[in-house]
DNA sequence: GCCAACGTTGGC
DNA sequence: GCCAACGTTGGC
């Protein structure tokens, strides 16, 4: 008997630098778990502070590598909260402007679930039947956390284990 | 509120 | 390293 959460669960896609962090580093650290911070973008941060919910599923985006593409599945284990490298002044991602009683940028915490066996490309991606209307393979698309529908989600899935 | 200038992203 | 596309800033 599916629960309220599992019906609802939402599809997301982040994308990271592996030269910054990879989806291996998500791997090896302490319960496969890290807080996904330093996002800096208004957009993104919306749906990090307001949407992205425990128990969504993500796909772990590689860009600026190649090949780019998706590596693989994280779950969100915690919703939307304050991002703390805003606050540290040695930190690359400190933000003045972000106030802790009043923060401007917020990150959600992300486990990994399962690496792909291999990495699905975004070449390949753009020849997937079904995933012509998704946000990646929008031309100019520079968002860093990305929703992906229901649909698009079991498309690469299979595509991945396929 | 417009928009030019600037900085960043990210595929190639 | 190039550069198109996009977001942000700030002068007016």
């Amino acid at each position: 008997m599916p629960t309220n959460r599992q019906t609802s669960r939402n599809y997301w896609l982040l994308k990271t630098e592996p030269t910054t962090f990879s989806f291996d580093d998500l791997w090896k650290a302490p319960r496969r778990t890290t807080s996904w911070d330093g996002v800096r973008n208004f957009q993104a941060r919306n749906m990090l502070r307001d949407q992205i919910k425990e128990g969504d599923l993500a796909f772990i985006y590689h860009s600026s590598t190649d090949p780019t593409g998706i590596v693989g599945i994280a779950e969100v284990v915690r919703s939307g909260y304050p991002d703390a490298t805003a606050f540290d002044p040695k930190d690359s991602h400190y933000d003045p402007k972000s106030k802790k009683d009043a923060p401007s940028w917020y990150m959600v915490d992300v486990k990994a679930v399962e690496k792909f066996p291999e990495i699905v490309t975004l070449e390949r991606l753009r020849g997937v039947k079904g995933l012509e209307g998704m946000v990646l393979l929008r031309k100019g698309s520079r968002l860093s956390v990305q929703p992906v529908t229901a649909s698009e989600w079991d498309t690469i899935v299979r595509a991945a284990k396929g």
